[in-house]
DNA sequence: TCTATGACTCCGG
DNA sequence: CCCGGAGCCATAG
């Protein structure tokens, strides 16, 4: 049934988040976790991430950490697979690193696609 | 029920 | 500025 936040598990709540990013937009792990109520659960939100997948409604690959670093892109199929998917959507990746980080950066909480 | 794990983050040296 | 260690909390076994 339709699943109630109470009833949710922590996964799908971070589901949602990333669901809701925008295209050629990442976010941090932290970032959802805050935006989730719960700051200190950013491992969670990886933990989730690993659970994610066949989920393609949940772009992972949107997903770093606060360094901009691509952390997991070890967890995807091809070891560039999550760089080639940024890089498709616009985002310019270098040595695992996003570049403009910052300013691709979409916060989860303000929840705007607006590019500085 | 308890222990171990981890795609993170923060703080101190 | 760079590096290391501890804290954190939800899920799985």
């Amino acid at each position: 049934m339709k699943s109630s936040p109470e009833t949710a598990s922590f996964f799908e709540r971070v589901y949602a988040v990333v669901r809701q990013i925008p295209e050629g937009r990442v976010t941090s792990y932290g970032a959802i976790a805050k935006a989730l109520g719960a700051a200190r659960s950013a491992r969670m939100v990886g933990w989730a991430m690993n659970a994610s997948h066949g989920l393609d409604d949940v772009p992972a690959h949107r997903v770093v950490n606060r360094s901009g670093l691509l952390t997991g892109k070890h967890h995807f199929a091809g070891r560039h697979l999550m760089q080639q998917l940024l890089e498709q959507e616009g985002i310019r990746v270098e040595n695992d690193q996003i570049v403009d980080f910052k300013v691709h950066f979409w916060n989860p909480e303000i929840n705007s696609e607006s590019i500085p």
